[in-house]
DNA sequence: AATAAAAACTAATGATATTAGTTTTTGAGG
DNA sequence: CCTCAAAAACTAATATCATTAGTTTTTATT
């Protein structure tokens, strides 16, 4: 028997709304209270499709990881090599910059053992992984800079949301691009200059 | 007038405590009234000697801080090029490592527009600047340098204790190497290969 | 010993998430 | 069309939290 609701809410009506709110307004000013006032609703209504704030601010972040690993998809389709890496890892740093709040929620997360995330956090290699296969690496080398590769974009994009790069004149744009040619020259030695 | 307080209670000593109990229980855990039962008194007399919770966690942020800079001068104390970025490297994520519930408060400043916190994120990009030194490269090199290699430092601690490196067996004291290596040629290279 | 200030307390407020129990709506089947 | 069960929304209450106002206690200096 499946049922209508009443007034259109279900789970991913509230998600939807939580990510709106959360984007316009950070965490800090995100409640329950608040989103039900959003939503036209009481707050004990929303339990009736979220277990827990927990457990929508879970959602919330599994929804984030998501986006950020299809505009990482995105970025690299029908690249390779250097041309995919930039593109790779221009797009994490956009999405970092564009979607501030939900970015600063997934790297929130005090250890990714759930397993929806567990399974997220696979798909955000996949496409690292996809574009390092250009480079003639062997299987355990993959691993290794897929991990370097993911720490540079994060930690770039962590810096620049907070603000740690703003002390000095310098353009954060041709600092990225020297970390990643960095990287990538790192990646073509490795490799055997393949490339 | 100088008045000693009833009970040794100071904002320092409250400070202290606020440390101890979230590296104990990290900041989920912790409130004011834990707080306060941790020290013997009710909740309301904390505010004798902190202004909120917010001003009580920036404190304890800049203190983290303070310890992380401390850690990564001593490392490349005596120490030079090459041989000071690895040992810097190397305290970074151990500090990441062993003061987990700290590098996260760290973490988790949303911007560090805080004037004491302005001052000391100056403070963690002088002993860079300082190793950085050897390797011959202009101001500007310098600037974007620092930044990439603060990026690759939170960005491998900040996936390391998410647990975001633990899908796939190789080993992750290797991927830091090779990651730190890779900037370190890099290093060399921007400077002229005087080092 | 007297006093003023600091520090601790009691008691209250308002926000919060959450739960129990009740009412309302809604769609499916007779 | 009417009934009924389930889903969804509601009301009301609880417990926790940070914080404040106002009061009492302690304590160092005079």
């Amino acid at each position: 028997m499946i049922r209508i609701p009443r007034q259109g809410l279900s789970q991913d009506v509230v998600l939807r709304a939580a990510v709106d709110l959360i984007e316009e307004g950070g965490l800090p000013h995100f409640s329950m209270g608040e989103l039900a006032r959003r939503l036209q609703v009481k707050p004990a209504s929303l339990y009736n499709h979220v277990e827990s704030l927990e457990q929508l601010l879970t959602l919330v972040g599994d929804d984030a990881v998501k986006k950020l690993v299809a505009a990482e998809t995105r970025a690299i389709a029908g690249k390779r090599g250097q041309e995919a890496l930039f593109a790779l890892a221009q797009a994490y740093r956009l999405f970092a910059r564009n979607h501030y709040q939900l970015y600063r929620i997934i790297m929130a997360f005090p250890k990714w053992e759930n397993p929806v995330l567990e399974q997220e956090a696979g798909e955000i290699v996949s496409p690292i992984l996809q574009m390092l296969s250009d480079y003639g690496l062997t299987e355990e080398q993959q691993i290794h800079w897929q991990r370097i590769l993911r720490a540079q974009m994060a930690g770039f994009a962590f810096h620049e949301q907070a603000g740690g790069f703003s002390h000095y004149s310098a353009d954060p744009d041709e600092s990225f691009r020297l970390g990643v040619q960095c990287l990538s020259d790192g990646l073509r030695r490795a490799g055997g200059n393949v490339v």
